[in-house]
DNA sequence: CAGTGGTCTAGACCACACC
DNA sequence: GTGTGGTCTAGACCACTGT
């Protein structure tokens, strides 16, 4: 059997770029080789090629080739060492927390999330919430409070605060039926605001009574509370979010990379 | 007053460069940066020339300074959008989960941090660890159990395996007293093990009755529980630990930004 | 249209690791 | 030494935004 794959000069074999396509190059050899390194193509451990060499067997420039290698870096596939060379690192299950909802982690586990609204509309915000927004105590925000389940148990309870200052979001865009069939997260975005940043204070607590209902779970419980406090582009609060978990059924996953 | 700082062509009041400084240009720009947009000398919403301006303020070429800002970007502190320009963010208080150990968070908060051995030494892993260290059932691991606690009140506890296989670290690194004057990750690097990544759960339970008396809680308190995976450079395991947290007293918090 | 950031090139020199 | 990645330069062309 050959050494087509790992022998130098060779990279062409896993790594085909498209000029002509209008995605960036150093995008499509990024790409190409963390697809590569999934699926064991680049097996762990593996010395590459110095990038010099990279480039010019696909025909980049090093700087382009560089770019490349530098994702891969980010993610955590490559480690290089000045002096000695790059590696392929073993490749793990990545679910790097971001800035995403609920809804989508769920919906791409196979979860089947459904969302039951239990209220929608404008009322005074509760102390907590109307400083997190910025805002004077009981000054009236959108208020919705769901609750989520999967596979049809009741998984958490959501209440989620948005100031009435945001742009073509009381034009009948925030509805109960919008809710359910989408997300929060791109209810907001579709109205135009362009969320960047988020900060969040996970902790846990013993289930109230009323939670106890609504989760379907045992007296006394533990749940787990995450505090959302989202910001805009201008750094503007877009929203305070308080969710409860079912601890029995609910786990917060992250990856992390050392710097 | 002038307007000396927010006029054109004189980010040179900000950012000073050291060319004879062995810190690369790119970095001392975006560092410079940074901190002023900390102290508000750059303030939120404000328009920053474009980049091949700056570039020549400075003294730099176009793709040095562009460095600089990707940095930025990646900090959140700055937002580009071609065809517009770079606009200053709202800096916030900014606490991105990191590879670090919790010894370190407790430092810096100035939470006056201790730590009691319960037990450390070389024992059959239990199920789960030895499943996640990639070992043979009641494969003989280092073991270290832990009592976390700050002002003088116990916190947290946490269990720590490690494979046997790890160099350097038989040799008289691992002992109670190390353990107790540093963190348990700073001992694994300074025995050559170089952290690259880390897999987290959190999730939440009751506590059992043996947490209850460790961390001086009510009976059936509600704790937050941590499952690491630690992986080297290599894709090495190097470590599995299971934490549990008084969750009356401790939470998590994570800072994200919008990809 | 003019102006912005995004991409790409073809070189150069340097710091570091290993032999 | 020799080879690696890290940094830096001085250009170029393109895609997108707002007027």
């Amino acid at each position: 059997m050959a050494d087509s794959i790992r022998g130098p000069g060779h990279l062409a074999d896993v790594v085909v770029v498209d000029r002509s396509s209008p995605v960036p190059l150093y995008y499509q050899v990024a790409q190409a080789l963390q697809q590569a390194i999934e699926v064991g193509m680049l097996p762990p451990g593996l010395r590459l090629d110095n990038e010099i060499q990279l480039a010019d067997d696909l025909g980049l420039s090093r700087p382009t080739m560089r770019r490349a290698m530098e994702y891969l870096v980010e993610q955590g596939l490559i480690i290089r060492r000045r002096g000695v060379g790059t590696t392929i690192v073993q490749p793990r299950v990545r679910r790097p927390r971001q800035l995403t909802s609920l809804y989508d982690d769920l919906d791409v586990a196979g979860l089947q999330p459904s969302t039951a609204v239990l209220s929608l509309g404008i009322a005074p915000a509760p102390p907590e919430a109307a400083e997190r927004l910025g805002l004077a105590a009981a000054t009236p925000v959108h208020t919705a409070v769901r609750l989520r389940s999967a596979r049809d148990r009741p998984l958490a309870h959501l209440v989620n605060y948005l100031p009435t200052t945001l742009p073509d979001l009381g034009t009948g865009v925030l509805t109960v039926e919008a809710l359910q069939s989408t997300g929060l997260y791109r209810l907001i975005r579709s109205a135009g605001v362009h969320l960047h940043a988020a900060d969040e204070i996970i902790g846990a607590r013993r289930a109230t009574p009323d939670e106890v209902r609504l989760l379907q779970e045992p007296r006394g419980a533990a749940v787990l509370t995450l505090e959302r406090t989202a910001y805009d582009d201008a750094g503007r609060v877009v929203e305070y979010a308080t969710h409860v978990y079912a601890a029995s059924r609910y786990r917060f996953a992250l990856s992390l990379l050392a710097t």
